[in-house]
Order: structure tokens, then sequence, then C-alpha cells
DNA sequence: CTGCTTGCAAATCTTTTGCATTGAA
DNA sequence: TTCAATGCAAAAGATTTGCAAGCAG
């Protein structure tokens, strides 16, 4: 068994869920991926596990902190939280929903501590999203910035 | 006709859309607002505008950068952006849910447009959202981070 | 005028639920 | 063995579409 598997198992035992195939497949299906919807999750876990259970996985998944959603568009994507894949922040294009990753920023990070101690809080964690319009859209000619 | 409702007509025009009456009457639904879900929305809408031409509306407003949408608690809910309310980012703590708004800020702002001019996006808003523990919560006793 | 917008109603897509059955611990 | 988890089918919600009629430019 592989070290994400371990750490999968060790949450959910954790957050007292069993660890079951389907669970497991889930998970299977969310490392190395670009943030994706439940249509393209499900869609994938079609003959292997059913949809109603797609959604139960990913609801008690996000519960656990597992996986987050992301807003893009008029839909939300998952992916694996920061535990399972490098933090990061997202780019999203207002016209064509393209989806890019920023890479972690030391800067951004750095500044978000002292304005949070300022107010003495710790900070345990965030999320940046940002929107634009991508380096395509930007050229369409019917349509002015 | 109010300061709003002049640059409300000025971003639809420049993107291409015409001013319509629904199209105002669902802006002015949006003016000084706390974020609402497309429920509330399409529900105060009711009788003045099909839910329909309110779900065409607020789409053409999110790829105008009229509108933003946000994720609080389980669902996302809209509201205008920071072009029509001043810009702020939010602070929230993991135990008491207390809510603090954090002023914007150049540093991080800064950052941002050098991070996404490198990949030539045209940046138009952004939500940074941070969660952590408050100065109270940190020293309940029986709380260890 | 002319083409973009709207309302209406129906269609489609997304997510959840009830229940009998299966499987993990 | 026992109770949580699953698949299936159907219900409930949320969003979109086709089309004729209405308005902005």
């Amino acid at each position: 068994m592989d070290k994400p598997y371990i750490l999968l198992a060790d949450i959910l035992k954790r957050h007292g869920y069993s660890i079951t195939k389907p669970r497991q497949t889930v998970f299977t299906l969310l490392i190395n991926q670009e943030p994706q919807s439940m249509y393209t999750l499900t869609s994938r876990a079609k003959g292997k596990i059913d949809r109603a259970s797609v959604y139960r996985t990913i609801r008690i998944f996000e519960e656990a902190g597992i996986v987050q959603r992301i807003y893009i568009g008029w839909k939300y994507k998952v992916e694996l939280t920061d535990i399972f894949s490098r933090h990061h922040h997202h780019l999203s294009c207002l016209r064509c929903h393209k989806l890019l990753a920023l890479p972690e920023d030391n800067t951004i990070e750095k500044r978000i501590t002292v304005l949070t101690n300022k107010h003495h809080w710790v900070v345990t964690n965030h999320q940046l999203e940002v929107q634009g319009y991508c380096e395509h859209c930007q050229k369409i000619e019917s349509f002015n910035l």
C-alpha cells in the first residue's frame, strides 16, 4: 500500500469512518488530478461506484478535510486538500472558466501573517481565489474589458 | 440616475450588452446586500423578473465582473464585486466563528499582479479567506491547538 | 426597423433519499 | 455478528433552453 492511502485510512479512522473499497477508489480518482466537477468524477466512477456513493464519499471527505470544493464559473470542482498536494491558489477566467493553479507564494503567506498578528490571531490556513480574463479571452474582438 | 447605475450601464455597454429594465432591477436587488443565494435572489425577484432571466442576468454580470460568487456555508452566494463595494478580506475563527474584516492590502494585491502577469492574464478581482483562532479562543484552557 | 432580451413552460442537469442488501471490523 | 456503507431507483432541487412576443438602440 502506498503512502497517501495510509494517510487516507488514518484520517478516515480518526473521523470514525470505515475504510472501504469505494472510498479508496474515489480517492484514487482524485490523486494527481486537476480540480474536477462532480460530473467528471461520477462519469469516471461509472460501472465501479454508484453516483450516490460518490456524492456521499465526497461529502465525508470534505468534512474530514480530505477534499475541498472550489467554485469556478457556475459550478464547483473538487480536489484533494493541501494535505495531499502542495498548497496553491487558483486563477480562473470569467469568460471561458479556464482554471490555472498558482504556486504557493511566500510573499503572500508572510503578509497574511503580518496582518493577522496585528490582531493576535493564530492562523491555520487560507484560500486565495483570483478571477480575471485569460490570455485567449482578452483577445476576443467583440469583447472589451 | 445614481452613480452605481451609471457605472453599471457603462460596464454593460463595454461588454456589448444592452441596458434593460430587468437587468437594472436585478442590480437593485444586489445593492447594499449581504451575499445572497440564487434562491433568495429569484424569490425577491418573483413577480418582477422571471427566474430564467435572473439566472441569465447573473451570468452576464459575473462575466462582466459586476458580481462574484462566494462560498459561504454549503452553497454559493452572489454579491457585487469590489467595483461597487469596498474590497476586503475575511478572517474567521474556527472555534467561535467570529468574523473579522481585513482591510485591503497593497502588498498582497501587488503580489497577485506580479504572479498573474507572468501568465498574461488580466485580473479583475480576488477573494482571500483566512482561518485560524482568535485572541480569545486561543486562551481557552480545554482547547489545544 | 433589427436583433438582443424576456417570460413562460418544459427539459435537463445535479444532488439527495428510502430501502433492501452487502461488507468491514 | 452488527451496524455502517452501498447500489438502485425514484424524488427533489437547481439551472438551462426553445420559442414567440417585447423592447433597446
